[in-house]
DNA sequence: TATGAATGAGTATTCATTCAT
DNA sequence: CATGAATGAATACTCATTCAT
């Protein structure tokens, strides 16, 4: 668990603000969340799995969902940046000539990104249906920005005629679908596993799919 | 919502053994589990929406999970006739020539489904990740069969050409991706919006991205 | 279980105003309550053991406690027979010349009422603490008539200079304890136990005990 | 109430652990346990009685069974101290010359064991049939231990020709078998009722009755 | 800052009892 | 006579939160 979070235990050590003790309610917090849902974690549950009293997540977040913010936005906040200002600035500054490599490498980020944060990830998927801040906060921190973001490249390698003439948007969510189905069987099926051909053969399928029409 | 919830009226109408406050009781229980999630929703609650005595509940439903169970499996069962049996035998029987309007005929078959079931859908992607039970069952009476069936189906056109020759269940995989994503933006932004040229054009796609290589 | 509540059995096929579904609730409520307590025990499990519906239990008494009543008050009607009529005229009737007669078989005598009834006995010595009912009913019934028969009895021996002249009450009390003593040692460690030597050794010890004072 | 119960009360205030609400819960459960059995007794009633909320009890006492447990094991492992090691001591020490006076220094001792500790004694002999728990507890703590002491103590007297050679399971059973008859008579009569002639003549008969045969 | 005792509203569940069929 | 669905009060127990130390 401590390597796959390092998202989290990164904000916990930059972080000077932090106690000891809210450092453990933390990691406390995310493994309990995204195991049985925030729901069904008592606040007791995470004192005595954190070795903390249970007044001292009271102390620190005010009320439980407070505690739930607070996994859940540092990452919100962290997945822009890669995302947004290193890849785009990359597929302008020429790094992917190709549509197919940009694709490439937008998985081999994403699935870092995925393999380093995946509980919190999982506790925002699980939980977003349940919050409308969550969903608000995404909308507002990642929605726009990265679906604008996404859609100028599009149009980018559009007008290079590297890839077919359909709406920007369609694009992006047919090349989303592909990625996050990919990522979905595989964390269904096994976190572990990673299958280069099959991510291969995905990206062959998006480039015949998505070729130009003659 | 009555008119959505399709298949769990059908299946309260044709129960015979059903008091009508159970029916009532089904009813509430399906809507607040869908809105604010099972650990969130208190019998209680329950009991008031279906105007029912709380003891009521537990009369017919031993514990809340059993009343989740009792939601959620008939329509698992459902599901089963219409994906195996009807369209399997509709494309062996040459109901469908083409792979594309095997597509087309499960797109809409699905769309039908899921407006007919949307809360219950709902409420089955939410709790899955929380109820082992739930993927237990899920895997029994769906997971390994459906997806045997569909693999036969896309080995028949591949036999006949008209699909590339890559194992049956990438394609499986890739195919499902572009229709569930299709459904996932759809269902997220507006389950009213119905765009046919959308459809088109994810067919479209599929079948340029699926066509045999040369 | 049968065989042991004979009094009850008995009870239950001569009382003709007795339903089949009433000997049923009987028959279970007794084992229940003799196992779990009465106030432990519920009317729904009591129709369960009884395979009758719930509803029929309060068809035929009023309240709940009305069947804890109707399964000890018989039980304690017919312990005045024997005792009282029977046992007192055999004394008089010089059936038993020595004191040591009467006192085995007046241990034989109850050891054939516990053998039959140990369940009845078993749950009015539980619920007799919690019931003040049950405790005037014991007076009423059995009490003050009793023990003033046992007094003549004493009186009657003392008279006849067998027993040693302490007050009846005494005399009364030292022999059943001693009597009583050997009724729960035997039950609690095994109620199949039956040591004649024993009672053999208790009865000397009695008439050692209560001989009159040279 | 409070006289009474003089162990409970010392372990209340010997034990630094227990908060002041602690120790109202079980004073209040005691007093309640006793009057009306474990089964019948509510946790809000004892919450009440001890003017506390009800949540006060299970932060303290996981299970309401926790609670009984609390009142009833103290009293057993307290009993030990007095029986076994005093008494046996004295015995042995020569305090006791004979069978006569050791008898009578027990029932001394036992006497202001009861006086002191009547409702705990009360509840647990209430409880004992229906929690399998108290039973073993008991056989576990005292049972066999003071069983075996009094067997020695009766076997040293027996050597010294002061008793009959009856097995002495035999003779402890008719010993305490008359002492326990008194102080049954005599608390559910009337727990103040003290009558020194009565213990005499008990111990005149017990002498009578065990003495050794010529 | 951290504790942990205390709370009272709330939880799922059980209960004895009623009543229409 | 018998049923079993229905009830609402009660049950043991949990919860997020507060607060004095």
């Amino acid at each position: 668990m401590t390597e796959e979070n390092n998202l989290l235990e990164e904000m916990l050590q930059e972080d000077d603000s932090l106690t000891d003790k809210q450092r453990k309610i933390l990691v406390a917090a995310t493994e309990m969340f995204a195991e049985k849902g925030f729901a069904a974690t008592s606040t007791n549950e995470i004192a005595k799995k954190a070795g903390v009293a249970e007044g001292t997540i009271f102390r620190h977040y005010k009320t439980k969902k407070d505690l739930l913010l607070s996994i859940v936005t540092p990452m919100m906040v962290k997945m822009l940046g890669p995302i947004i200002i290193k890849d785009l600035n990359k597929v302008l500054d020429e790094d992917f000539e190709h549509f197919e490599e940009f694709v490439r490498a937008m998985i081999k980020n994403r699935q870092e990104f995925l393999d380093k944060n995946l509980k919190v990830v999982q506790i925002f998927l699980q939980e977003i249906p349940f919050h409308p801040e969550l969903r608000e906060q995404f909308i507002e921190h990642i929605g726009m920005k990265v679906v604008n973001r996404f859609i100028q490249i599009i149009e980018h390698y559009q007008s290079k005629g590297q890839i077919v003439n359909l709406p920007a948007t369609t694009v992006l969510r047919l090349t989303a679908s592909s990625i996050m189905g990919y990522f979905a069987t595989k964390y269904i099926i096994d976190p572990k596993w990673n299958d280069d051909e099959e991510i291969n053969q995905m990206i062959h399928f998006l480039k015949k799919g998505l070729a130009p029409e003659e």
